[in-house]
DNA sequence: GGTACAATGACAACATGCTGGCATAGGATT
DNA sequence: AATCCTATGCCAGCATGTTGTCATTGTACC
């Protein structure tokens, strides 16, 4: 059981790891003056991508986290007024989560300095590449989401 | 700049946050009999690997985490008589990170669990799917890694 | 309507990661 | 040898994630 099918596959998972870590360190100095950390910019982005109104729980699904990691993210976003929680025609409870005037300045300021970062990672990578990694990704992604 | 690209690139970032967060859950279940959480299998494989001896920063240097972190890490599986620390003929203060007997016996068990679990999950899988997929995660690790 | 199960909010405990600061050891340069 | 820079150990603070628990609300089913 020493294929190179199993060097790769926990190579693979190993830099996962390890992308992942790299990409959370881009994202936070990408956003530093921004006052965000990359808890936070998923959050915005989550919701700003979001056409129907998103609840905290529903934000969570879409990150894949908990609902408690992703309630207090919100409870000290709303505190730093980038977000409302507004009330929800179909739950008396559950309240939606919306950016503020602020909060939607904030997103378009983080575009301004994600598109510049996006373009300047891609631009020698072959469209072809990316789209085979990350169908390679959301199948693995699939698998384990149970 | 709402090239394919930059979605696909987005979606990819966003898929890689989320895979990652699946596999860490997947190994801490993977393990959980084992006494052992992915932080702890991280720094055991590391070791496992290394022919030469690790120290404590350098198995930081490894994963790619600070050496805060896995000094923490190492600190506890030494109470737990996984490790051991042993003297460093090259450096008087910063010893080297070994496996006890037990430590070696865990990560015998952790093979056990592992192999199963790899062929799992890749037996669908191209071996060239693979290959590309990691050549294109090692790219932007080294893009991001400076 | 009543009842049982699921979803949500709120709080706590804990694991894991990061950074920063400080003291000391190692190594390189002069 | 003296000096300077880097690496290391150790401690603290903090951000982010997880799970667990409990009370309450929503929903579905009888």
């Amino acid at each position: 059981m020493n294929s190179p099918k199993r060097i790769l596959f926990l190579d693979l998972v190993l830099s996962i790891f390890r992308l992942n870590g790299l990409l959370i360190a881009e994202g936070d100095s990408l956003t530093e003056k921004l006052g965000l950390t990359h808890a936070r910019w998923k959050v915005i982005g989550a919701i700003a991508l979001s056409h129907a109104g998103l609840t905290v729980p529903g934000v969570a699904r879409v990150l894949g986290q908990s609902r408690q990691a992703v309630q207090r993210i919100t409870d000290v976003m709303v505190e730093d007024g980038l977000l409302v929680y507004q009330r929800n025609p179909n739950h008396k409870r559950s309240v939606l989560v919306a950016l503020t005037e602020e909060g939607s300045h904030v997103y378009n300021m983080l575009r301004e300095v994600q598109d510049p970062w996006v373009f300047e990672n891609t631009k020698e990578i072959p469209i072809e590449e990316l789209d085979q990694a990350l169908r390679l990704v959301h199948r693995l992604i699939k698998k384990f989401d149970k």
